[in-house]
DNA sequence: TGAACATATGAGCATCTGTTCATATGTATT
DNA sequence: AATACATATGAACAGATGCTCATATGTTCA
């Protein structure tokens, strides 16, 4: 064995990639390289409904791949830190070859 | 923009993920780090059902992440390119911090 | 050719997932 | 307090997913 994992490394890889496996949170986080948006942003930026927007963006806070800050109404989303940039980029450079 | 992207790039990423989504192929892409390994070494190291398993070899492959050879009565099954390594590798290092 | 072994495949099923709808919660303003 | 705006949440439903079972296909060897 090249390096020791502990027995259940593989299913913690396995729950970190099921959030990139879906096209809307990919593109949730996407469109949060730029820069931190609100939900309102998001939710126009992807053209989807609200409420649809708001769960995929609880499912990535629960995996503390984004965090958040509220301003009056208003919730900022972020990216959490480089890695999920860092995953995102390697997955666009595999699909562009 | 940072950079141009083509529309349907972040759907391609997305399915690209979705093939590292799923304890059972991060666990048999894992198993081909080592070696080239065929579908009853495969079925055995992950103690599964033999059919269990190469339907998800087929789905790997469908997704090019995988290549196989047959040798008689044997099907050898390795992984496609670094890219599966890399991918695996980066999230390794993310869920042990 | 027939038996034995290795792998692949299709159907069926239970579970999981992503969305929508309705509504609740939180905040600011009047 | 009442209203308006922003976001979150729970229930319900349709479609996707991963597994098992039975069986088919491919290969070797007697």
């Amino acid at each position: 064995m090249k390096n020791m994992l502990s027995g259940n490394t593989l299913y913690d890889v396995a729950e970190l990639f099921k959030n990139f496996s879906d096209s809307t949170r990919i593109r949730i986080m996407y469109c949060l390289f730029e820069s931190e948006r609100s939900v309102t942003e998001i939710t126009e930026l992807l053209n989807m409904n609200q409420s649809a927007i708001s769960h995929q963006l609880r499912f990535l806070k629960n995996s503390k791949l984004i965090k958040n800050r509220r301003e009056g109404k208003t919730v900022y989303y972020s990216l959490a830190d480089d890695h999920v940039y860092n995953i995102i980029s390697q997955g666009i450079e595999h699909v562009q070859e």
